[in-house]
DNA sequence: CATGAATGAGCTTTCATTCAT
DNA sequence: GATGAATGAAAGCTCATTCAT
């Protein structure tokens, strides 16, 4: 180290550290609420738990977020936004069969939000959507449509390449929503309560799940089943 | 008893009526309550809503409901209790295919519960579980075990008959219970915001899941697909 | 007194004692807030301090107004509606000269409202017109307007009988109004502050204002006025 | 002083460019204090904001007044300062009729105080009196008191010289003073509020004022009214 | 039994005030 | 001196719960 005033170095380092404190706080208290909205539920997440667990005071968090409502919305916000361009992109250049890019898609899928706390906010958005409308419809157009849209097309370039038997895409893609948006949901809920048999291993579950439902898509030489009129006899 | 005296047929009479209103009473709090949970949550439901919603008072809701978690918690009981005895019986006497079986059970259960207001405790248990692990342990006791052990023995029935290919039935079950689960769930959440495309056909929905699940669990002359290997390039 | 079940007589009497107080908790609130919003402004005032001095609980105080700025509008209200509609009949049926006419007005106003705790609602309404457009728009329309019209109409009165000068009306009336209004706000800030030298006789004070204001208003030379007997027919 | 150092020049220069720019600190300090005070009151006043508008950040504020009491007291004082000996002064020598002098009091006081800033002070302190019993005492030892004796010169000399018919002189302080008080306030309160009607023309409103009040005050041929004594006989 | 007026703990939100930089 | 991030006491308001009727 050359000739340096310690005391200068010191005092800029503790700005340093303020200044990061400070660019560092919203990150914190979006982390923290997110934990606890999702542990907890929103209305049973008190403003002030946030704040701790952020390690700051109630007041703190007013300063970044104008009211608890304004940081449920941040947080979902923070948790998705900007991911699916990158995604489409991937997928744009994906080599290989249909059935490797849907196995591809939903490893992706689980590994960065599935097995993350982000994947908390599918089981928040289920439970709070009836109570803030407007976040349902701003969740539904930035995170269902563009998940649905990449899973369609998807599908849709399996058929074309006559991988997959024909089928209705607009509930083709819930095939395979419907198991990873559950297997989110009850990580969070049902399969945290520490209750015997409740546990999911999600590498087996996935691993199951892909392979029947690969096998449900795909084109057969023969058809499977001969179909059944309503219930009862 | 022989020849009756009219005042005490009268009497008995009243006190019947009174009794069975008073008996009623419970009911008609349980039904409003499970409405309202289901619409907003738990915490977002006021106990005044609930009893103005049943056409009582304040009060009385109490008078039956120690606190509005006992509440709740009777809400839950209430409607998960014994349709499996039921199911089962039914299930013992099936007669036919498999695949059938399946689609049979797939259809009983929304029309006897997917398609019903008790579809709202399975969202309303993956909201609160957090908040209610007690709870969450005892639907897991009274529904998710024995749904599962239903469903396996279906499973089972067709692995052994060589209808389905073999696979790992405590995996497996989720491939018909997950579809299942999220249809209920997202009706009752973002399924009812009125956002555009956010509505799901539910007959629809079950046909395409049950066709593809079918044909994802049918033994199969040629094997359906090949291993993959880490996700990434 | 004849026969009677002391114990329905008491239970009757309870119960009546029950609904007395019912009905009158808003009044014993809107009492009690107007002392203190008068005392202390509307910012200043706490809402529980309000429910104490009413003899309640913070929570009574929401159950009858909806919030602070709700109470705080029924107590302008409270204070001043109908008070106009008995004046103007008052006015229509006068005898006597104007000079009397605008004595007795004067003394009517400091009976019915100036020496009372409505007055306080003068001073009120001038602190916190800038943070209640819309109270102080209300104000103008039930309060000013009237107060206005009815001094307007007492001079053109003497005008037109000759007893007064001719004058600009919409001005003239501040000349009995703001002297008026002055006694009010005085009496509710710096007059009850204890300083020596601050308190004003409100009789004497109004003695020399009537005095001196109906000689300025009187026609020249012709003396102005004869003495008022009592106010009141 | 003799040749003096360009440099110490420069440096003194700057030292008291500095210090008149700190010196400077308090007063923009009061002076957007006293503007949001008397638009939103004492308590609807945020120290953050009167800060932002004296162009400081609100740590400087507390840096200059230890609490948002203190700038209180300090605003009302700053504006009440010593302008009665200037005053008193220009009394003293006064040429000309005592109505000629009562009018041109009342056009000074407009412009000096009635249409300036100041004016504000009058409606704060018959707000915030009941809030600041100290102040309340100085308002009333500095301003009322001194502005009362003015008054009370004005008119006696009118009284003793003839021109003014005999009359309670403390009293009759009020009868000029009361108008142009009331003119402060509302110009400050219901004035402001853009509701229409509300509006006063401050000229015309003195100049009907003034005129009023001087026929009031000034000596007739026949004496108006005998009548003093209370209301009633 | 049923009621609903009353309660007060508890929560969100505000803002004067402090203090490390 | 000046700053503004941080604090936490305090206030408005809600709502589960009680209890006199």
């Amino acid at each position: 180290m050359p000739a340096s005033c310690p005391i200068c170095e010191i005092a800029a380092n503790v700005r340093a550290k303020r200044e990061r404190r400070k660019d560092a706080r919203p990150g914190e208290l979006l982390a923290a609420a997110l934990e606890l909205f999702v542990e907890k539920g929103f209305a049973a997440t008190r403003a002030e738990e946030v704040a701790k667990r952020a390690g700051v005071s109630k007041g703190t968090l007013f300063l970044y977020f104008s009211s608890k409502e304004e940081l449920f919305k941040a947080v979902v916000r923070e948790n998705i936004s900007g991911r699916f361009t990158e995604w489409n992109a991937e997928f744009d250049n994906f080599q290989g069969s249909s059935a490797d890019m849907l196995r591809y898609s939903i490893r992706a899928w689980w590994e960065r939000i599935g097995s993350t706390k982000a994947s908390g906010i599918t089981k928040l958005m289920m439970s709070e959507a009836g109570n803030f409308p407007e976040l349902a419809a701003f969740y539904q157009h930035e995170v269902i449509q563009p998940g649905n849209d990449l899973l369609r097309r998807v599908l849709q370039r399996g058929v074309v390449s006559g991988e997959f038997e024909p089928l209705d895409l607009k509930y083709g893609v819930y095939v395979v929503l419907a198991p990873m948006l559950f297997l989110a949901m009850w990580k969070h809920s049902l399969g945290s309560c520490g209750a015997a048999g409740m546990e999911i291993d999600p590498d087996h579950y996935i691993t199951v799940q892909t392979d029947t439902i690969l096998r449900g898509l795909a084109k057969h030489p023969a058809p499977a089943s001969t179909n059944l009129g309503p219930v009862g006899p």
